[in-house]
DNA sequence: AAACTGTTTTTTCACGATAAAAGACATTAA
DNA sequence: TTAATGTCTTTTATCGTGAAAAAACAGTTT
């Protein structure tokens, strides 16, 4: 087991979703460029859905045959890419308790209760090192520095920093900037979620992501923008753990994005200041009561 | 060669150098801890050592025989980490012209150039692309984003962010920090290499960098002392390449350096951010003017 | 001749294997 | 009985290898 074809299957799952809509498929580079792999991947796919006889294919002639069926999809776990997995596991056992700040991360250990090679988990830990979670000690260990009061502290502090930079950089964008344009989407995105907050509450998070991401993007700098990742990742963690109220804080956080918008949108500095404030601290605040421990001094 | 004993290499000549010291050495466990390596590497450094007649070992007693010589010591480049080696080669190419932005980075070319394996120079693009110069295709090449222009001022836009931050943290310090007493040891420093600098420039690089450290140490967030990491290696090559006034340059940076530390020495905030901001603007000037190339707006 | 399909080559991704280095355990000396 | 040495085990660092996926090249079709 070299590699899995994961990109394959999750192609071919998503290639399957537009036999719905059309009866004859495009030409393979535009596949490619549709589904976003290489004409090879299309190759194999379009090989698989002529087999299973849900097209007929001749070279530029690919007929729909018949609607996909569910089982034609290849089953959800197959499609993950190794790193997925493996990131996924690691949070687990990190957020399930017993993992002390401090302690020592195994990579054999780590490889052989995941079912990988060290390799995988090797590249894993140096990509998740950024997050500042970890620390390598060198020709030897990593160890856990834990999702501690201390972290999420400093976390927020940067993102307190860069959010009202790029909030106020935002602001100064010019009229006819296609942010402005954006930015009026994803208000009715809010507005309608706000109506339906009842039943929706859980689709916020990846509208919360969406939204802060377009402001970072107007810092128009590469560390703003990838420190986001950072923020995304702990709070997609986060949100997954704690569940406790979870539709009120959201339907606070759905407020508070509105009333930022229309602060953006007056262009009024004060005001994009006082609203991003305002968010970012009950965002600060929410995190915080998360975190089980008390407040641990941090040392030099 | 699966995998090289440069820890070995290194820690052995750095072990030769205490036998000039001493005409005994200490237990295993100590010197484990003098030269930061595991007792198996010490103990094949005493094994050596005794071959070549350095020392007569007998358990506990390990008595030097003779000072070492010239040759005794492995060559330099044999002290090397995979790592530092790949790294050196990667910056070579990047500083010396025909990388353009959105050029593709191939790993097996880079493994083959360097002569190493390909999970090396994987691992070193994966550690190396915080620092934002390069990007991954997934499942593809990666792409060099560049030393630019727009590189270099986002850069400084967050280094100066962190630094103004980190100064006002250090002068609010209590009194009893030692950090005061670490800041008088890098006056001293500072002084003494003013004094000399005629002939010291070059010594200055390393000074500036232990300076900027204490200072954002005193943040007590991580991801703004992880950042330093960015900063180092930006002006470890950049000093490097541009040898242009490079007296003049380190003679006025030592001058501000002197005035910073005065005023974080006089704790008074508003002197703090004028001779932080004085510094940090002469810091950004010296690395714009170092990159060749116009203005290039940037797209998001 | 532009854009497609068919075929071949190259590169990335992931694994198992092995030497270097760390770490753990057992034994011995002071 | 503490702290060292001697020995054995485990883990990390690195390589070569092979399948998946991308990319390049060549040949066709419209």
């Amino acid at each position: 087991m070299s590699k899995s074809n994961n990109v394959y299957k999750d192609a071919y799952n998503r290639g399957l979703r537009l036999l719905d809509e059309t009866n004859s498929l495009p030409s393979e580079p535009e596949l490619g460029a549709l589904l976003g792999v290489s004409r090879t991947t299309i190759r194999t796919i379009l090989a698989r859905m002529e087999e299973t006889g849900l097209i007929a294919w001749n070279k530029r002639s690919k007929t729909v045959l018949r609607a996909p069926r569910q089982d034609d999809f290849f089953p959800e776990e197959e499609t993950d890419t190794l790193s997925q997995i493996i990131e996924r596991s690691f949070m687990r056992r990190l957020l399930a308790g017993g993992a002390e700040p401090g302690m020592q991360i195994n990579e054999l250990e780590l490889a052989r209760e995941i079912g990988v090679g060290t390799t995988s988990v090797r590249e894993f830990l140096i990509r998740f090192s950024r997050f500042g979670l970890i620390e390598k000690r060198r020709n030897s260990h990593w160890v856990l520095k834990g999702f501690t009061r201390a972290f999420a502290l400093e976390l927020t502090e940067i993102r307190e920093m860069f959010e009202l930079r790029s909030a106020a950089a935002f602001a100064a964008l010019p009229e006819d900037s296609p942010v402005w344009a954006d930015l009026d989407v994803l208000e009715d995105e809010h507005r309608l979620l706000a109506r339906e907050i009842a039943t929706r509450f859980n689709e916020f998070s990846e509208l919360d992501e969406r939204f802060h991401r377009l402001i970072h993007r107007a810092s128009h700098n590469r560390f703003i923008v990838d420190f986001y990742d950072v923020i995304a990742m702990i709070f997609h963690y986060h949100y997954q753990w704690n569940k406790a109220q979870e539709r009120e804080r959201n339907e606070v956080a759905v407020t508070e994005h509105l009333a930022y918008i229309a602060a953006l949108k007056s262009r009024d500095l004060g005001k994009v200041d006082a609203a991003c404030r305002k968010h970012l601290k009950s965002a600060r605040h929410t995190l915080l009561t998360s975190i089980p421990e008390g407040l641990q001094p941090q040392r030099t």
